[in-house]
DNA sequence: ACAGGATCCTGGGGGC
DNA sequence: TGCCCCCAGGATCCTG
């Protein structure tokens, strides 16, 4: 579900409410989450008081004083969220912690393809994380290394930027929109752009990205931020989700097909499949 | 090295 | 109202 914009507006709702608080009592743990580890959560966790919350990629990095670090993953349909001491609990919250000031933090994944980590004092989050593989982060990437991995790539440009190794947070939606904004069909080969063109793909997928963040990110079903509150950008969004629509550059119907086994959504004139000759 | 399919899950929406 | 089928923002594993 969340990309980079979801999990950044989570991290940013989340932070001012759980910095300096402490976990008192761990309620639920998640031992129906197939890619939750394994771990005597309830003693791991309380007593521990959060000093930091960040984003990397798409995984929400949580720093404790002592050390340790909690990682979450959010898959396609988590949630994250800090709620007041009366709300009642919803279905498939997995995971629930009873925080100092009465609040609680609830992590809801109802198809349970999230994810959660715990990494013990002494290990480095961000290096765990690229030691698993994980790629650069998308703002500010180097030019050369873009232009390096894409252009000698045969990969189509779906699955390039959906691959988590080659750049970190971009999903299916700012896939499709990033590719859009640069005038790139999702299934030209890597190796088959011109340098222009892969620096405008990364220029693109900066832009979007950013526009997203400010936007909240888009809620299409289930996502929503730290606080509860919905994202805004699904409604700016140019072909995701908008198949037969008019392209809003040239009003060709907006198409969509498998590209990288996700649906893709493309204009076949602002995105020809073989480069233009001009 | 890469494409394609299956897989982990639940729920919403459309068609009948 | 109900049932069946298809679809879904992620990521991994396996096969060819």
């Amino acid at each position: 579900m969340p990309e980079l914009p979801e999990v950044e507006t989570v991290v940013r709702d989340l932070k001012p409410g759980l910095v300096g608080r402490t976990i008192i009592r761990v309620t639920k743990t998640p031992e129906a989450m197939k890619r939750a580890e394994k771990h005597p959560w309830d003693r791991i966790l309380t007593g521990q008081t959060w000093r930091d919350v960040r984003r990397r990629g798409k995984w929400i990095i949580q720093e404790f004083a002592s050390g340790a670090n909690f990682l979450a993953h959010l898959g396609m349909t988590g949630q994250y969220q800090l709620h007041e001491a009366n709300e009642t609990c919803a279905d498939h919250v997995h995971l629930e912690l009873s925080l100092d000031n009465g609040a609680w933090l609830r992590f809801r994944d109802i198809r349970r393809f999230g994810a959660l980590c715990y990494l013990p004092p002494g290990t480095n989050p961000e290096t765990h994380l690229e030691s698993e593989g994980l790629g650069p982060e998308p703002f500010g990437v180097d030019p050369g290394y873009w232009s390096e991995t894409i252009r000698k790539s045969t990969r189509n440009l779906k699955a390039l930027l959906l691959d988590q190794t080659v750049v970190a947070g971009v999903g299916n939606i700012y896939a499709d929109e990033s590719l859009f904004s640069s005038g790139l069909h999702p299934g030209r080969s890597g190796c088959q752009l011109s340098e222009n063109e892969v620096q405008k793909l990364r220029k693109a997928v900066e832009t979007i990205l950013t526009k997203a963040v400010s936007g909240r990110g888009s809620t299409i079903r289930d996502y929503v931020g730290g606080s509860g509150l919905a994202g805004s950008f699904q409604n700016r969004l140019k072909v995701y989700g908008r198949e037969g629509l008019p392209c809003p550059r040239c009003k060709t119907p907006i198409e969509r097909a498998d590209w990288a086994g996700r649906s893709s959504h493309y204009c076949p004139t602002c995105q020809p499949i073989s480069r233009p000759a001009f």
